[in-house]
DNA sequence: AATGAATGAGAATTCATTCAT
DNA sequence: AATGAATGAATTCTCATTCAT
């Protein structure tokens, strides 16, 4: 005390936890070979021998947002699991909040978000996982007659993750559109589809 | 003799185009930064120098790429405009065959598509007019009321895009489906949703 | 103890300096392009990177040099600016002592001089100020009466400063002779001409 | 014949002589070091490899420049030795038209003056040469009394060829003074000295 | 807990020069 | 007499990482 909140470029935050914030921020920013230790620790106001008394080097303090990210999506994923009995009105709804709650964690994310979706070389692993989860959930859709038969729902998955991966950057990074609305125009076009029912024949 | 004379001007267009084969498959295998143009040269069986005496550099090869790539996308989507008198039933099959085109294209230049893409700083800026392009098309047919009037078709063109791509990666690029194939079940899926109307009501 | 706490910050500038120094002398000796880092560093006994912790660049050493020799050169000048009102006898003796100064730097900076006389791109520039500060005392002189009438006092100028380059390089470098004596020979001949009068009509 | 004035870059002139000239030019303006192979021969309108069909390589065709120049030099001189019997009035008369001849060399050669005089490793070893042969002249007219006793003489010498050295760069290649002005200005000022003899006294 | 100083290993790039034709 | 193609040998500079304090 006294000594609390007196330091340099880590007002009450240890120094640990001060570095990983401008990681993520650079490794979001630039990548992670264009990002350098030297800009990470200048940024946090330390000294690169700092930086490897808290990290054992580039790639660990990289896979440490990456486990970060993994682990707090999944954490997501398991709660917004849906419940196998759904009627068929509340469907809808039931994904759309699932939905929500993903955006608004990329959106409180954004750098880890960018990091483990985009940058990491796992980041096609995580999607994967994503995929499946969701597959999963559709599969067990179709199987109840909700959704159409005669859909390749591991097709249909891709689709879904590539667009929520876009929607995320152009729409929701941008302040565009909120996680509701993104998650609602999403289930809105891949439930109802585009065609215009009424003036069909 | 019908080699002759072509003979000397030709060797260095074929070292030039050598190495442009190589480095495409070094740039989409491994990124911008963790390609080295010793590794190029090498397995192009040449040497540092001869590298500069084709390319004034290691970003101008990779823009040189990048450019073929774009150009070629921006060739194929001016012919497939989409003609704006159409009757309802063609629309999907007309779309669909631009789509193949599409496909085809990524399939046959796989290394060039991964760099424009996925790999190049410029490669928002390509999908960012794929997507104006695309957008354009779907508010015409927005217009022309074959598609619903209550859909945002920036976003949808977004969520199109965002499938393309990972579809390209995932289904295209492993061989699991055929353009064709690709083509038909997004149109499927975008244009028909995924709601099974049989068992609605 | 007395020592201490000064020890830490001091090391480095101690390899600043001597990075410098055996700097000024491969330039000197060498010139800009044949002079190498490598060797620079390996004469301080420093590894490469190392010098980069304290000069940007290349370019950016020799500038220091050359910016270290033209602003003391500044400094001797000031000091040594004529006095305007001087009766002739004291005039010559007056010059003789600036004159001597000057070659007293020469001679305690043999390895900037030579950059910033010779070698560096600005070393034309450094002899112009030169030459317009001495025109511009000739010229008082002149207006003074103590000085012939008829005489273009910048061509004036431009013979000394060659003539002051060449005997620094010839005749005081050389340790043939010492400032004193170089100053006094100068003033002799530029101020009396080498005809014997003596002989005269 | 019907050949002869056909080629690029050479109307007239054989390659050799074409490169000889471009490489004046480009060492005269750059340097040694800076100037490439590269360069010259494009310009002379051939290619690398001519290039060793006429030059062993870099270092000789330098070489070859600043012979063809110390060669020249010393042609002028061997004509300009001043007989020793002169009478007092046609002393400087004939100096100044040693001069005069020597500036309009250097004028007609600017490129070769300035490799030799001021680029090349010899340069030294060259102004070394003049001084020597000045220096003669200027004792032999010490001796016959024309030229004050008390005057080192290789001092002089040195400094006439500084103010030679920086007249020629700053007023002869300015186009600013013709070697007549120029020649007639050194005698003046070395002759005479600055000294405003009227007022003395 | 933190730092000033230093480095190993590598990467891009340049240029004079040569070979085969 | 001339050239297209290619290269050996340097050289500058960068960056993650460590040592001694």
């Amino acid at each position: 005390m006294g000594q609390r909140g007196r330091r340099k470029g880590s007002i009450g935050i240890k120094s640990k936890e001060a570095i990983l914030m401008v990681a993520a921020e650079e490794f979001a920013e630039h990548g992670f070979h264009q990002t350098k230790i030297s800009t990470i620790v200048k940024r946090t106001g330390l000294t690169q021998p700092s930086f490897y008394l808290y990290f054992s080097g580039k790639e660990a303090i990289f896979q440490e947002l990456v486990h970060t990210f993994r682990n707090e999506l999944i954490n997501l994923t398991k709660d917004s699991r849906l419940e196998s009995s759904l009627d068929n009105s509340v469907l809808p709804s039931n994904i759309v909040s699932g939905l929500i709650k993903l955006f608004e964690f990329f959106y409180n994310h954004q750098h880890l978000t960018r990091i483990g979706f985009y940058i990491a070389d796992e980041s096609e692993e995580i999607k994967q996982a994503m995929k499946e989860h969701l597959t999963e959930n559709l599969l067990a859709e179709q199987r109840d007659n909700y959704f159409r038969e005669d859909l390749d729902m591991e097709t249909v998955a891709e689709c879904i993750i590539g667009a929520i991966g876009r929607l995320t950057i152009k729409k929701l990074f941008t302040n565009e559109k909120s996680p509701q609305q993104l998650a609602n125009e999403i289930v809105d076009i891949y439930f109802y589809g585009l065609q215009n029912r009424e003036t069909m024949h």
